[in-house]
DNA sequence: GACCATACGGAACATCGTTCCACTTATCAA
DNA sequence: TTGATAAGTGGAACGATGTTCCGTATGGTC
């Protein structure tokens, strides 16, 4: 077994990791996930070789955008909880991503493109965001107040087709009602 | 209203555009939807610059090669309600459409793309489909050998969900039989 | 056969993703 | 503090691609 040494980033070099992890995340909201590299380099400050050194491919830099938006997609769960009631919470969390999915111009294209790098996404979001709802679900079912007989993934999928659609949520949520 | 005066294409032109939609169909087959206007213009023995003459912009060349599949194979119905008994005529329209979704690599790709040049393309896709299965559907079920309770749209989704999968429109076609 | 609108070919342009490398800078031992 | 050195940086340059432009060729028409 090869011994893979691995020394921790300098810190300027970890400074314009998030530096250009912020500008891609901006650039694809405004202009969509074809937005050129160059533009994101700019916003960022940075320069094109600086942003390949930490993203060997631009397809690297989309899945980073993506994973970021998910995790804190799935993040969300546990202050809702906090914050409202278990009804509410799941309601909160079922508009915090549909909405996620509505800004994302592009995602469903990007998910169809074939390309090998981004084969593992839709793994990862299945991933993370149903032990997110599934959370949230669980303690609304022992509070009496929903339905037992819904999954996580199938409510996951619907918010995802409902995209855009924020007032049918609403209605999704009264459904789950007893 | 300004009178568009049309004028016929010359004839070199004809036979030009001709070329090229079948060059384009062989290089999207071999390569996918993403190959160079280069190769197409090239492999039609044509300059890049009559190829734009006729196809404006690039995603032309690929509604055009669709329709014309999706045309070939709404009229194959015809052929094989002439050269099959009813239900078998269904199973080898359903299979000839399960061959088409198979070999047009990128093809959801393209359809999720939103290019607003492609919206067309799904209902054109219905549009010349479905009728065409609902034919070969109306007789097979006239003859009283199949069920009279499913669409042709539903075989149709069902069929392209299935590309790549020969062996399940058989199973799907037995299925069919009362 | 001559005229001319139509069509042709391919060089040239703009914009990408990506690579390369001369230069800068953070880290650390002395 | 100061050098030495590996790590990191910036942006010019490369190759591929979609698209435009225009001088040249040619089919239709009289």
């Amino acid at each position: 077994m090869a011994e893979t040494e691995v020394r921790p980033l300098r810190a300027d070099a970890l400074r314009n990791v998030e530096r250009v992890r912020e500008a891609a995340a901006l650039v694809f909201a405004e202009q969509g996930v074809d937005a050129p590299v160059r533009e994101v380099a700019a916003r960022a400050g940075v320069g094109v070789g600086t942003l390949y050194r930490h993203f060997p491919q631009r397809v690297d830099l989309v899945v980073a955008v993506f994973r970021d938006a998910v995790d804190a997609c799935a993040d969300a769960a546990e202050e809702l909880a906090a914050a409202h009631p278990p009804v509410e919470a799941v309601a909160a969390w079922l508009h915090r991503f549909e909405q996620f999915v509505a800004t994302k111009q592009g995602l469903s294209a990007v998910l169809y493109s074939g390309d090998p790098a981004l084969a593992p996404l839709p793994a990862y979001f299945s991933d993370r965001l149903k032990p997110a709802l599934s959370g949230l679900l669980d303690t609304a079912v022992a509070s009496g107040e929903i339905r037992d007989d819904v999954g996580a993934d199938e409510l996951i999928d619907a918010a995802r087709a409902l995209a855009g659609r924020p007032a049918m949520i609403d209605l999704l949520v009264d459904g789950l009602r007893r």
